[in-house]
DNA sequence: TGGGGTTACGCAATTCGTAAAAATT
DNA sequence: AATTTTTACGAATTGCGTAACCCCA
């Protein structure tokens, strides 16, 4: 068994089955996967991949449970290259945040300007976190952690801290019918067509258990994750808008109106999430510390040694969290 | 980085950092392991050894580091290995137990019978656990599992469960004046010196709880963990021996005499160790549902899932342990 | 001086690339 | 017919063994 060979069948998994394609991603021909695979599967006497003639089909049971170790093998493989770099030059390296838009928009941006000025030599990378992906995008190494507000899957050795909480309003045209001064009720918002979050974002969550609890049905007409698209819709008119208080603070559109939601609806919840399975390098400890002043070094160390629940809710319960 | 590479780099470990001797653990000449721990060193940019001349000296700290890491990948490769022999022949394989003399000697062997006879295919090894390394032996490899009546520590990974209760009982020759058929008191075993356990098993636990809240002070003269051991200088009359009470039932001494001392020492633990980072066999289970009722193939798997302690007492709380 | 480590060098085995053939859609 | 996998074969690289050299107790 050679690391080579694992590489490439991860490499043939995450590419369809598809080995030419897969052979493009390590820069190698494609003749020599297809051999290092059939060696690999030769030398451990099972196969892995399920043929249909010539061309790979599916993966077999065992396969599957083989590619699983192969993963978590290669994590540490990769773990211990990070180490040795991180012993040669603690400030050079890479970031790579998956995040939501409306984060990465209004509340990361402080965050980064400090980091890229303090660690000219880290590159940087912000990418979109889609729903239900930050788990999987973490634990296969495409990012060191997310900072989402929506739901995440427990994974194994996905660790899930509290980031901030944050808070709902609503968004109308400045001429609309609820822009009347009076306090916003949940009946009132049901009156209109709601452009809000996806099901799965947290921001979601807050709104459906207030109507779930006030038997109220509201009509969510449309649903998207991009706050600048929600804006759009609104601003034509085709319905009232719910979204993340923070997103109004920076409205440049004269003639939109934003009205707190708080007494509506609870404050959501956003998270940190990271693998246990990673070396997290001095400097991306900085950047959270920077970003989410709870979430110091020394805590994020002491819940990666496995904590049970108890101990980690007695550590989140400490946390002051921000609310936006 | 090959596998190779960290292989080598295992055995120098192992083996007091003398290359040479680690050049005959894995059938290899010196000079290439030599090379090769070169070679990774100047990949990774990090010395990984510290060297006093030519010869190897200590592990650096950031060396320490790695070899934890690739101690974890060697296990997941050899984990790969396991699930597709598994997989080819069920039946066919090792199984190593480390354990301690008493158990081996007294309550293991039907199990250990019926097993060979139902697997004659699976070759079957059973080695001394000694105090305080259980759980390191499971880590290295060494061991499939461990049944051990000792204080385990718990480590990363490690999973411990209780296996069954034990009692003690004193152990005198004949004609010795605590053998008048009196009920035996902690004053009593007072009077004369003891001999019975080491600290750290958790025979001797009980015995120091009992003897702490009851504010006398024993007199332990010589401690030893061999039952033949005890025995033998008990029949000396050197002391009197405070020991499993299984043992006791299989003394063909004739001049000895053994009084149970339930009512005096509370039960004593024994527990069975593996990590969650092996692939547990068929017939590994089948051994472990045999010998210990309890703890069945599905119990086993879903403690390995990795539950919090609040699952885990329940679980444990509902075995009904057997009492020896 | 001897146990152990490194360097030098050459053989053997692997890996990988190109080209051609075979098979699937 | 086009795409994709396997087979075949040759070139480059790598891993490992022997022998010689070096260093510290």
């Amino acid at each position: 068994m050679k690391l080579q060979q694992l590489k490439y069948l991860i490499a043939i998994k995450n590419h369809g089955l598809n080995i030419t394609s897969a052979s493009k991603s390590v820069f190698s021909a494609q003749p020599g996967i297809s051999k290092q695979i059939s060696l690999l599967e030769s030398e451990l006497g099972v196969r892995i991949f399920e043929r249909k003639g010539k061309h790979l089909q599916s993966i077999t049971p065992i396969g599957m449970k083989i590619i699983k170790e192969a993963e978590e093998l290669l994590r540490i493989e990769q773990k211990i290259k990070t180490i040795s770099q991180d012993y040669l030059d603690p400030d050079r390296g890479c970031l790579n945040i998956f995040t939501t838009n409306t984060i990465a928009k209004y509340l990361m941006p402080h965050a980064v300007s400090r980091f890229v000025n303090k660690y000219p030599q880290v590159s940087f990378h912000l990418s979109p976190a889609f729903l239900n992906s930050a788990g999987s995008q973490i634990n296969k190494g495409e990012s060191d952690f997310s900072i989402v507000a929506q739901v995440v899957q427990k994974e194994k050795d996905l660790i899930i801290l509290p980031a901030y909480k944050w808070t709902l309003s609503l968004m109308v045209p400045k001429d609309h019918p609820l822009n009347d001064g009076r306090i916003i009720t949940l009946e009132d918002l049901c009156n209109f067509p709601i452009i809000s979050y996806e099901e799965g974002a947290t921001g979601r969550e807050s709104q459906d258990a207030a109507f779930l609890k006030s038997g109220l049905t509201p009509n969510y007409f449309m649903t998207v994750m991009d706050i600048e698209v929600i804006k759009r819709y609104v601003e034509l008119g085709l319905g009232i808008g719910i979204i993340a208080t923070i997103a109004t603070h920076h409205m440049d559109e004269k003639n939109m109106a934003s009205i707190p939601l708080d007494h509506l609806f609870s404050p959501s919840d956003a998270w940190l999430c990271f693998s246990k399975n990673i070396f997290l390098r001095n400097y991306m400890y900085d950047f959270i510390e920077d970003f989410l002043p709870h979430l110091t070094k020394e805590v994020m160390e002491k819940v990666s040694l496995g904590l049970n629940e108890d101990e980690m809710n007695a550590i989140c319960n400490d946390f002051k969290l921000e609310t936006y």
